[in-house]
DNA sequence: TTGGTAAGTTAGGTAAACCAAACAATTTGT
DNA sequence: ACAAATTGTTTGGTTTACCTAACTTACCAA
């Protein structure tokens, strides 16, 4: 029953604007898929039926759609996967909105669990380490703008990270 | 003249791997590059055409292959998005060598151009901030096996990064 | 030189995804 | 309730990228 075929990219596109239409309209309808696909309407009924045969969706002609148990598992690990690519481009290389969204759209065919596992450990990371965090993100930002760091204040800025976490560490006591 | 409508996934693999080919033997063979794809030698026959038509490789029927200059730059540039994705992968989230590849085969289609050289801003910003660097890198792959940090010993860490910075500045005199 | 093997091509076929346009069902406004 | 508009399906076609098997070319070796 439960067993798992690889989906076609297609197919986890498919799975992907369902779950968001549902979350928006309680059902997907296929002209609705069709135009967040960017697809003709007659191309859904077909990429549907292929979903129905790996029991991913509840479907007949001309009944409107919704994801089986099984589909929403997956849709909403394709849209996690989305998120935390979206969310590292975005947060951590701080490309712009469209870039990042356009980008995680493509890349979140290409990563398997373990890596999209190992991806949110590193952003948690990145974000709650003191030598880390807002500020770390910031001077990385300035450096990739400059082509260039100036290495000669890297004391400075150490010692200034000290004294915030301190000044942190205080103010919870 | 030197225009660049997008290539298929497909055909950059074909470039990637009769650019690893020539590097190999001088020339890519059919043969080798049926074996280096996982597809049968009938196939490739009809991919170099359609690379061809590009003026992306030399080539004509029982002749050997050889990237153009056109399809040189371009074999190169995956092949760089390839390796910077794959350095990521390793070096960075710390994935087996395996999956780093697997991986990094996959993603290198899906990234841009921005994307991937804030990409690779951020990884040399990770490795030559004092801040970061190895051993903070360590203390990430730490917390990722275990799954939370003990956040309690940072002004330690702090502490001990400042000194350690201090002492390479030391010795650089 | 010639015959066998390895390498390359061709031909015919399949499957996935799409399109456009014709057609069918459903929904909506009055 | 029923015509018009909207939505969904079907049909026939295209493209990309494979496959297998038969055939051709090239090369090497006795």
């Amino acid at each position: 029953m439960g067993k798992r075929e690889k989906l076609s990219e297609s197919q986890e596109d498919y799975l992907e604007v369902i779950l968001d239409l549902e979350r928006e309209n309680k059902v997907a309808r296929a002209k609705d898929i069709a135009e967040k696909l960017g697809i003709q309407r007659g191309s859904v009924t077909g990429g549907l039926k292929s979903l129905v045969e790996k029991s991913l969706i509840n479907y007949e002609p001309y009944s409107f759609i919704t994801l089986t148990q099984k589909g929403v598992k997956i849709a909403e690990e394709i849209t996690r996967r989305h998120q935390i690519l979206k969310d590292f481009l975005l947060k951590v290389l701080q490309l712009d909105e469209n870039t990042a969204e356009a980008t995680a759209c493509r890349m979140e065919h290409a990563v398997d669990e373990t890596s999209i596992e190992r991806l949110v450990s590193f952003v948690e990371y990145l974000f709650q380490c003191p030598r880390t965090g807002d500020d770390w993100i910031q001077s990385f930002i300035e450096y990739s703008k400059k082509g260039k760091k100036d290495w000669s204040k890297c004391e400075e800025c150490l010692d200034e990270c000290l004294a915030r976490h301190q000044d942190e560490n205080q103010a919870e006591k």
